[in-house]
DNA sequence: GCCAACGTTGGC
DNA sequence: GCCAACGTTGGC
């Protein structure tokens, strides 16, 4: 099992937002970045763990942890033309763009804010959420980094 | 295949 | 609102 980390803008979808959808499921729909749909496509897998990470808001952070409840499947937004994540360039027989199902797990006991990761940066080497210029919206977490979060958290 | 222009992300 | 970093597009 692998975890990861997904971005969201809380005043788009927030973690509580998915805790009030119908049975805590929402798919991630309307990622439009390649090495994301990758990721989905050959790494992650149904029974997952992510963190649900608020970005572009008064305070970035670490929010709480989601399990991804599907495999990776065709984003229906890129078909409709009333989306806006609309691409006329996709065609439903060869589809581009994938998402995955995400169902909420718990909130962290208190956010985490990137700052307060930025003061664990040895501890935390390699983790791609603190390089400097980092967009990915999705980004792999590895256990170690993972546990030490949680037991940030915790403190 | 190169690369300049442009658009987007996201922290601050 | 600013700006750095990065991805994408399109001309050649």
């Amino acid at each position: 099992m692998a975890y990861w980390l997904m971005k969201s803008e809380p005043d788009c979808f927030s973690i509580d937002d998915l805790a009030a959808r119908p049975r805590r499921r929402e798919g991630w729909d309307g990622v439009r970045n390649y090495q994301v749909r990758n990721m989905f496509r050959d790494q992650m897998k149904q029974g997952d763990l992510a963190f649900f990470y608020h970005s572009s808001c008064a305070v970035p952070a670490i929010v709480g942890i989601m399990k991804i409840a599907s495999n990776a499947y065709p984003d229906p937004t890129q078909f409709d033309p009333k989306s806006d994540h609309y691409d006329p360039k996709s065609r439903p027989e060869e589809p581009r763009w994938l998402q995955v199902d995400v169902e909420f797990q718990r909130k962290l006991e208190r956010p985490i804010p990137l700052s307060e990761l930025r003061e664990h940066e040895q501890a935390l080497a390699g983790f791609k959420l603190l390089a400097t210029g980092n967009r990915l919206s999705v980004i792999p977490v590895r256990p170690e980094h993972w546990d030490y979060i949680l037991g940030i958290a915790d403190a």
